[in-house]
RNA sequence: GCCGCGUUCGUCUAGGGGUCUAGGACGCCGGCCUUUCACGCCGGUAACACGGGUUCGAAUCCCGUACGCGGUACCA
């Protein structure tokens, strides 16, 4: 089936600013490229759109590729892996985008401006008294200082003085924009609603919509899917193709991701909501990238049937545009802890060691593999991240600091610390020690007292675990060894030993 | 303000005119299992934004309203 699917020209693109790390709006983005490309047998790029100089983040570039690398997206072509199209920089391509820029002069589509900041400003104000839109377009571009005003002398003389300029797209007027949409369908604009998009900036680098039109078309892209924000500005791409006499590569705009609180998921409304916005944020909380992926495929995209976990293989081999939806998804914490607690019991208990391993050197715990194998074998199914082994169940690495109040109060009866002393010495006693001995050892002690066997389980739980659950009873003493469960059972009847309630 | 895009359980969604007394997943609430907890299993709660059309019949098509989101930069 999928053969009919396969076409090697499909040619993708992920096209991050490195204006700061990796955004997790923009790995899903990136995921939904990467699908896309392996489904159809095609070529994933990424091209870094690093045209402003102002908001360029030192880091940024290596965070993204690292984050990438790390969610298992691979790219066949990018700035540290090259390729026949490069160079994958925009810093590094301006010269051609100077040379792009001459023949929609030439023919009148594009013009120089000569307006500074505060005279564009100047405009905007009076325009929005006058109740206007304030825009550089049809209605004002004729008022402002430019190619299409100024005398050809004196834009020459501008240009030979080298004073500042722009160049400016000149949109035309009374024409509706359509394009089709992958996820949207038609979408219509009315080209008196665009604006004379800047093309190149006074620092002679070009803007986001003009180098992407280019870079897009040298580097045959064939399917353009990005975020919804681009929507507006996609009718300026297709005048700028049209005018460069190219052709218009398909479009795809995803739905945005949205704060839980509503609206885009801002750094801001990220943070105050609980959810980490940076990739590397995830990567350093313990998240399993699959599980991040698996997640973050099923923002705004499903399968059609009932199965929720997919590997990124999976993923690449069922992915499809038609059935990515076209409204704002809200990302769901919850949902995320979730997949990542489905994909941490799948993971191989080796792998699970690996992962916990740190966690264990960290708190400066004096255990071997082997122990932490064991410990790994009793909790997977209690946690969330792999590093919750450590900190959730501290017992199998310290006695416990304290017994849990209500813990006490509920389990430590009047008889728990004869209980107890009775069964240290018995455990003491025992020729070999383990699960089996351990419990039939607490059940005879429990017979011969004519108590149930809840009445020595519960408050020995607590005095080696300091808490009223966790792993088996016989399990956990099992790997906690003879010598620390009569340790923690003496040292619990002499701490609690009057503390019983009734 | 203007333009664009959207609107099915709290959340992610299935659904593309009759099979919908609207299905699944997360969460939540019960129960079973376990003399703990978790896992697992069983069950429950909960939605077609509103108003007009079109049609024998609308969650599904059209229009309007409301609401949400995005855009409106020499930022991407």
């Amino acid at each position: 089936m999928s053969d009919t699917l396969v076409d090697a020209s499909v040619r993708v693109r992920f096209a991050p600013s490195p204006t700061g790390f990796l955004h997790i709006g923009g790995l899903r983005t990136a995921l939904y490229n990467y699908l896309f490309a392996r489904r159809h047998g095609g070529r994933f790029i990424v091209r870094i759109e690093d045209t402003d100089r102002e908001r360029y983040v030192e880091g940024a570039e290596d965070d993204i590729l690292a984050s990438l690398r790390w969610a298992g997206i691979t790219y066949d072509e990018g700035p540290d892996v090259g390729g026949p199209v490069g160079p994958y920089r925009q810093s590094e391509r301006r010269d051609l985008y100077r040379q792009y820029i001459q023949p929609l002069l030439e023919a009148g589509h594009a013009y120089y401006a000569f307006d500074t900041p505060e005279e564009l400003d100047a405009m905007r104000e009076e325009a929005r008294q006058r109740g206007e839109a304030g825009k550089y377009d049809a209605t004002t571009r004729l008022r402002m200082k430019n190619a299409l005003t100024l005398p050809e002398a004196e834009v020459q003389r501008r240009l030979d003085a080298g004073e500042p300029y722009v160049v400016r797209l000149r949109v035309p007027a009374g024409e509706v924009i359509s394009f089709h949409d992958h996820v949207r369908g038609t979408v219509s604009i009315d080209a008196g609603e665009v604006d004379d998009q800047v093309l190149i900036k006074s620092d002679g680098m070009p803007t986001y919509h003009f180098a992407n039109v280019v870079d897009d078309h040298l580097m045959g892209i064939t399917h353009v899917i990005r975020g919804e924000e681009w929507l507006p500005s996609t009718p300026k791409h297709v005048l700028l193709y049209r005018f460069l006499g190219w052709e218009v590569p398909q479009m795809a705009h995803l739905p945005l991701i949205l704060s839980p609180t509503g609206g885009k998921l801002s750094k801001r409304k990220a943070e105050a909501a609980g959810i980490p916005v940076f990739v590397k944020d995830y990567r350093a909380q313990g998240y399993d990238p699959e599980a991040l992926v698996n997640f973050l495929a099923f923002l705004g995209w499903n399968p059609g049937d009932e199965r929720e976990l997919f590997t990124l293989d999976e993923l690449a081999r069922v992915f499809s545009l038609d059935r990515v939806g076209n409204a704002g998804v809200q990302f769901n914490m919850d949902k995320l802890a979730w997949y990542n607690q489905q994909y941490l019991r799948q993971r191989p208990v080796e792998d699970l060691v690996e992962a916990v391993w740190p966690h264990v050197r960290a708190q400066g715990y004096e255990v071997d593999r082997d122990y932490v194998r064991a410990v790994v074998g009793l909790m997977r199914e209690r946690v969330t991240f792999p590093q919750e082994i450590v900190t959730e169940a501290p017992y199998f690495f310290e006695d416990p600091a304290g017994y849990d109040e209500a813990g006490v109060k509920k389990r430590w009866k009047a008889d728990s610390a004869d209980l107890l002393a009775a069964y240290a010495d018995r455990l003491e006693a025992l020729e070999t020690f383990d699960e089996a001995t351990a419990e039939a050892t607490l059940r005879a002690l429990a017979e011969e007292r004519g108590v149930g066997a809840g009445r020595l389980i519960h408050p020995v739980r607590l005095a080696l675990s300091g808490v009223t659950y966790g792993p088996g009873l016989f399990e956990l003493m099992h790997v906690l060894g003879r010598d620390a469960c009569v340790r923690r059972i003496r040292r619990a009847v002499e701490v609690l030993g009057s503390a019983a309630t009734a």
